[in-house]
DNA sequence: CGTAGTGTTGAATTGAATCAAGTGTCGTGG
DNA sequence: CCACGACACTTGATTCAATTCAACACTACG
């Protein structure tokens, strides 16, 4: 594994050179001036949608998936998308924004096992159960598509390469948690923040947004419960990478100085 | 959770009462006669039938199926069933026997990243990039049945009942790959392990083998590797639980003396 | 029968958790 | 618009669970 756990598209050359927090203010080419909040928005005319379901669907094709997509009204920060043991009815597709997962335990402790950002679909752990394995929440003001997996599944006997874009998409989740699994069993505090960092990089730089600039729209806590580690330590970890120039945190805005050396830190619990 | 991580029979059980009308009772005694390891069994008279691939589907569904599906001779311990980049092509059942996945870094460092039981399905972390993110070896004399993925999603959009499951088998890795990833990031070494006796114990049930008593075809390296602790602690806690009364251990034969006190174990943790 | 791999046990070490005591930031309502 | 309270974050001191290092026993297989 030359690359961070989380990276499954190479790193590109992210056009904006600053993503200073606020998504929607994206100047440029005509689509872009569409808010990506904006629940109006088609599969075929979404900025995403090379990235999403829609990938690998012809035009004719997405007008069929476009007609089962349901688009509701944006969630703001703590909204819910669904909880834990609800009916499994839908899988989602964050348009914006970014959303959490976590785990609750009859006691109350929260375990948090995965971050969404858009282009990203969240809730396939519902499916062999009929109910969701966890709750997802909004981290920030947010929007998503909502696709009603009965018919996604009704649609995907008719468009094979739709069917064979959701076991990918399915299969991915799975490749990635195996990662994931092997990055908590033998990587050092630093490792897995240095993992987790370049993870969202690639996957920010994937969306077109700055690989090197970016909010953190989670606390160190959600991010901690993520890797396995206390609030404490990722926390001293970042001021750690900090002193070491790797990384310059103010807050919630985070700048990665050295990609090169965070591989390197990274590499080191291979 | 009040069960053990692994434990996906709740998971399962869903599943297995929607299926009920679709699949005639199982004969039974009869069927369990034919050696597991015997290379001509097919699907319809496969003692695991009914918690494989097949599950949900009628006579002439599992005809179909069977058609498609290859079955090689057995291996032996060690020997593997595919390499980490390896061309993906198959998914594979295992049919008597278990395996071991495992992802190899660079600097040669192995990690555990699953282990199969009969009736399990592996490989699927091929899916995404079309070649396959980890290695997986037998861990004793073993049989698989190899299902070409490209005719099994072909067959899917034949029968949409197959096309379900097989997404339901998707998800349902994906949410015990969650809880793995609950396990890791926040269970002491004591909590892991029991976790993992108790997971074992009911994929064991699920086959009609004892569990309570069972032979561990892992080695504790491996068991370490897959829980994110060295062969040392594992073996400690194995003592420890012994001393407690809790199991009886020799060597690789184990018997799980009081699952109840097993269970709280594991709880401490949630 | 010997050797490599597997498993156990003990003692010393250490990385991260815990405990504790702050400061900083944000959103709300007065 | 400011003040307040709740939450988020940081930093330091101490503790502890699990690793590491080390030595030895078991077993299984060619």
């Amino acid at each position: 594994m030359a690359n961070s756990v989380e990276n499954n598209a190479d790193i590109e050359e992210g056009r904006l050179t600053t993503a200073k927090g606020n998504i929607s203010v994206r100047p440029s080419a005509t689509v872009l001036k569409i808010c990506p909040h904006n629940p109006t928005v088609s599969c075929a005319s979404c900025r995403l949608n090379e990235l999403c379901l829609p990938l690998a669907l012809n035009k004719s094709e997405i007008h069929k998936l476009d007609a089962i997509v349901e688009r509701n009204r944006p969630f703001t920060k703590g909204d819910h998308l669904y909880r834990q043991s609800d009916e499994f009815k839908s899988v989602y597709a964050v348009r914006s924004g970014s959303f959490k997962s976590y785990f609750l335990s009859d006691s109350g402790k929260g375990r948090v096992t995965g971050f969404y950002l858009p282009g990203e679909i969240i809730g396939m752990d519902g499916i062999a159960s009929n109910k969701y394995a966890n709750s997802t929440s909004a981290l920030e003001h947010s929007s998503i598509c909502d696709i009603p997996f009965s018919q996604l599944e009704k649609l995907s006997r008719e468009l094979p390469s739709l069917q064979h874009h959701f076991f990918a998409i399915m299969g991915n989740e799975i490749a990635k948690d195996q990662q994931v699994h092997t990055l908590l069993s033998s990587y050092s505090a630093e490792e897995r923040t240095a993992s987790f960092l370049l993870g969202l990089s690639s996957r920010y730089a994937r969306v077109s947004l700055s690989p090197t600039r970016f909010l953190l729209s989670m606390t160190r806590g959600d991010i901690g419960e993520y890797l396995g580690l206390t609030v404490e330590t990722v926390s001293r970890i970042f001021t750690s990478l900090q002193k070491k120039g790797l990384i310059s945190v103010d807050n919630r805005e985070i700048e990665l100085l050295d990609i090169k050396r965070l591989r390197d830190i990274f590499s080191r619990g291979e």
